[in-house]
DNA sequence: CGCTACCATAATTAAATCCTATGAATATCA
DNA sequence: TGATATTCATAGGATTTAATTATGGTAGCG
């Protein structure tokens, strides 16, 4: 046979009374059904936990001794059912979250001090990484959430769109006061690019219609900021998300062009596996990411 | 609802196995079964503990918290049970013993070195007083046991003989050398004896024939010692019990004769509650007494 | 000596839990 | 791509557990 809880409630009404009828009605049922598991409880433990007199009931030395481990045990059920009526919500335990390299450097800073502040018991882990390794470790369970480009057709994994970017065109200052260019004439143009891997990278090739397979000659850097250094140097020209403008480009003598027309835009996103369930906790994040984005409305 | 036991030992495996086939092998189950319970714990506490993945099952941050303390509650769980089982038996934890005064100068000493060498861990409280106080608190379960004259007649109380002593007769030394006197002589004989509340004046009054109603003109002490005292003094005579002899008549002028005939004993035994759960160890310690009075065989 | 208080036992009913069978979704492999 | 395997969820009927009401026994009390 075996202890159970009930029988240890029944058992803490019955030491505090240490009367069966009152014990029962504390208990909200019938005394026989309070006699039948304590005497059970006692079976199962060998053991008399109480002195049963005519007149007088008492509690056993080892009654006591049980009536501690077993109040200790009762108290941390309910500190157990305590705890997760004050967990349970929307609210951000621990939040581990990727996110890609050309959106890193401009949005954390903001995003970290948002964070901190609307959630100051969040236990806050950053991995910044390429859009493939973050899918992975999503997939895998090492990360909650990762803010990417989207689309990202992950079936897994859903999308929620957090802004979208404009990109601009980094010329070397020497072309300040340059006409706009159009887009398609960036093909013509020696263009710098992020190393493979980078979502950017692909998406900067398919605005610009480069074959992806040709090969370009050290022409890649790998970093944003590298690029812009490069286009200083008057190496070529690159293309930069908006948000990366004022950091990127305050210490390169470089200028920078909006496109003429539309302008190449991607779309930044956080994404989570659907079946996590803090999938309502990551949804109320999203103000707060278009927030230190700097596209709250 | 209410979170069970066997939901936290579910709960426990499937944390361990994060597989439901294996978990509910290892808990004896159908998978169906741990399903429902896993289920059922979860809308209890209103939180996921486990994110469900096709392939893979995971612990939530939620459920890996929750994990923590489960294990707690279920080791505790345990080692009650562990508790149970090394407690049950004879084994003597608290010993709160009564005694009369008659005995407890005498025996208690034998009886404490005794008592704490067969048991180590023994708790032993001794309290001395006259009979029906030791009865008193016997009934309130003040008292364990208690040490006393058989026999006492009280219904709601076993006794148990340890050993049968005999009374001598205690004269001034200048009588030493006196013959033997029978018991009938006793009542012409100037005796002293206990004050009321002691069942030792009671027995030897009904040794003697005297009619305890007759007032008795300052014969009376407060202690075997005092009597013999007083003996030493040749204010009197007195009896006490054989087991006293040593330990009274040594600093004081009397001697000691044993009766002519037949002569009076009184049996001594220990008495506790019929309900009182300890009445095996009790029983077991019956030889011990009788090693402690010297009445071993 | 009957009455009352109190706990235990018995028989029946209600509830909880389990098992088998089956369904649905996804990954795996030909 | 379609068939198969894996894995968890759901449903219905059976079983076990625990409750209720009714009843019995024993000790104190007037």
């Amino acid at each position: 046979m075996n202890i159970t809880l009930r029988q240890l409630r029944y058992f803490r009404a019955l030491a505090q009374e240490l009367h069966f009828g009152r014990a029962a009605d504390k208990c909200a049922i019938s005394q026989p059904a309070l006699s039948v598991q304590i005497r059970e409880l006692e079976d199962t433990l060998n053991l008399e936990l109480f002195e049963r007199q005519p007149r007088a009931l008492r509690l056993t030395l080892r009654g006591e001794e049980f009536a501690e481990r077993a109040n200790v045990i009762l108290r941390e059920m309910d500190e157990l059912e305590d705890w997760a009526t004050s967990t349970r919500g929307t609210t951000l335990g621990r939040l581990r979250l990727g996110i890609i390299p050309t959106i890193a450097p401009y949005l954390l800073p903001n995003l970290i001090s948002q964070l901190t502040q609307a959630h100051p018991q969040i236990d806050l882990h950053v991995r910044e990484t390429v859009t493939p390794r973050l899918i992975d470790e999503l997939m895998d369970g090492q990360l909650d959430a990762a803010i990417v480009a989207l689309p990202l057709d992950e079936p897994a994994l859903v999308e929620t769109p957090v802004f979208t970017e404009e990109m601009v065109l980094v010329r070397p200052k020497t072309e300040a006061g340059a006409p706009p260019v159009a887009l398609d004439e960036l093909a013509r143009m020696r263009l710098l690019l992020l190393e493979e891997g980078h979502c950017f990278r692909d998406q900067a090739m398919s605005f610009c219609n480069i074959n992806p397979n040709r090969p370009r000659g050290g022409l890649d850097g790998s970093s944003l900021g590298t690029l812009v250094q490069m286009v200083g140097a008057g190496i070529g020209v690159t293309l930069i998300p908006d948000m990366a403008i004022d950091v990127e480009t305050r210490s390169a003598p470089v200028c920078v062009n909006r496109f003429a027309g539309a302008a190449p835009t991607r779309s930044i996103g956080v994404v989570w596996r659907a079946t996590n369930p803090m999938g309502p906790a990551l949804q109320d994040l999203v103000p707060l990411l278009q927030q230190a984005a700097g596209y709250e409305d």
